[in-house]
DNA sequence: CGGTCCATTGAGCACCATCAAGACTTGTGG
DNA sequence: CCACAAGTCTTGATGGTGCTCAATGGACCG
């Protein structure tokens, strides 16, 4: 359910991230000519688990969760994306359906690449399949990483890091920043570190109990960096 | 350490998986021709998570489990490769050390491919480069799942699974089988499973006394695939 | 026959999910 | 402005799953 098409005139800003930088000069704009924007609300799937794979986003701004469903209703969370990540490439290459649902966190804005012209300008252009290969197997690390995160370490050691992740990211100087935000909600935030909003809670007012955060004023602020860092190992 | 290079007569045969298939055919013999057999025995690494990464490896017989160590020496199995994968490739493409060990559960024969040999033949065979984008498509598929799995279903669910795969694995007919077989250790049986050996066996047993499995005589054999799937789900 | 390796079994416990109830916030309508 | 409702966060109590440690039982082998 795509929501706002941005006005036409916002398409000579890069529109579709990294494939768009991997183009030729000639044909980069004709390419994103061809493109739209949508934005999706918060909560409004771009895409859903186990339909067909009919198009790649690029995300321009706002913030992702990948997750998949299990047999019982309950939600694993793979991945957490941002502006500049490509996602449903993976089931687009394979010509499968989407293996997860990409649900916004915010508001965020998406570039959309349908299926045929991501195959077409991916065939065409072999400087952009190489660039494809080094960011799929960036995001493969990634998955890798919340696979060891979640199956070796506890829920306050995934807390601590996820919270100095989001401290870092929101000190970053602005070209560095992946755009990530706290999510508001202790559900999301819990979804995401892979555990349940009631023990999330626990954990969050032990760290704060031993002076490491301050939970008073409805946010969360790290205080105390180097023992939550201990805390992550 | 590699150990038992095969003679040169064999290198006629394909050698090196995925990678020679994709080449255009007045490319494959020369390709092929560059590289070595090397034979790894069980328990030798092939490569370690850590160290910089000279190779990629294509599995022409045997199997091999990539793994990463955590702080505390305990391990997490990423994942299970037998003939026709090809291991070691994210890391080359993005420059960056291997994140995984691998690890032959039994006497592995692979395909050595140098770093520069692997880039350059990805950089001028775009064909090849396409069906790289495919292998690490499904790849990153299959962390996912073991992703999925590890979170969301209890050791008895995952034990199930594993031994129904292994049991159509071994009925498959030869062509389509990928060379997987039952580790003879349990401790390895636990480690893919993502489990301990203690909590296998219990769960081995009960599997048995209710009579899906029998383990008299130091082979698991599956006696009930349907009851076996439902505990699977 | 003792030694080693492996599988099994038992006992205890830690971590975390679940269920349930209470506290606090926010929004809505009178 | 208050009252009520709904949603969110917190806290408590409880139980299950699976890990750890330790002991036992076989199998194989010199």
């Amino acid at each position: 359910m795509p929501v706002t098409p941005l006005p036409r005139k916002h398409l000579d800003l890069p529109c579709a991230g990294c494939v768009a930088d991997s183009l030729p000069e000639r044909l980069r704009s004709s390419f994103c000519s061809t493109l739209f924007r949508h934005a999706y609300e918060a909560e409004q799937p771009i895409f859903h688990e186990g339909t067909p794979a009919l198009a790649v986003f690029s995300i321009l701004q706002g913030s992702v969760l990948l997750w998949r469903m299990g047999h019982a209703g309950d939600q694993v969370v793979i991945s957490m994306r941002g502006p500049g990540c490509l996602i449903g490439y993976r089931a687009v290459i394979l010509g499968r359906p989407y293996t997860v649902t990409a649900e916004p966190l915010e508001r965020t804005i998406v570039c959309t690449i349908p299926r045929e012209t991501f195959t077409r300008v991916v065939r065409e252009n072999p400087e952009l399949a190489l660039r494809l290969l080094e960011v799929m197997a960036r995001d493969s690390f990634r998955i890798e990483d919340t696979l060891t995160a979640r199956c070796m370490d506890s829920v306050s050691k995934r807390t601590a890091r996820f919270l100095l992740f989001l401290d870092r990211e929101s000190k970053a100087v602005p070209e560095l920043r992946r755009g990530f935000h706290l999510p508001a909600k202790r559900e999301d935030l819990a979804r995401i570190i892979g555990t349940t909003p009631e023990t999330l809670s626990r954990t969050l007012h032990t760290l704060a109990s031993r002076g490491f955060l301050d939970l008073s004023d409805k946010q969360i602020r790290v205080l105390n960096v180097e023992a939550l860092q201990r805390v992550a190992e």
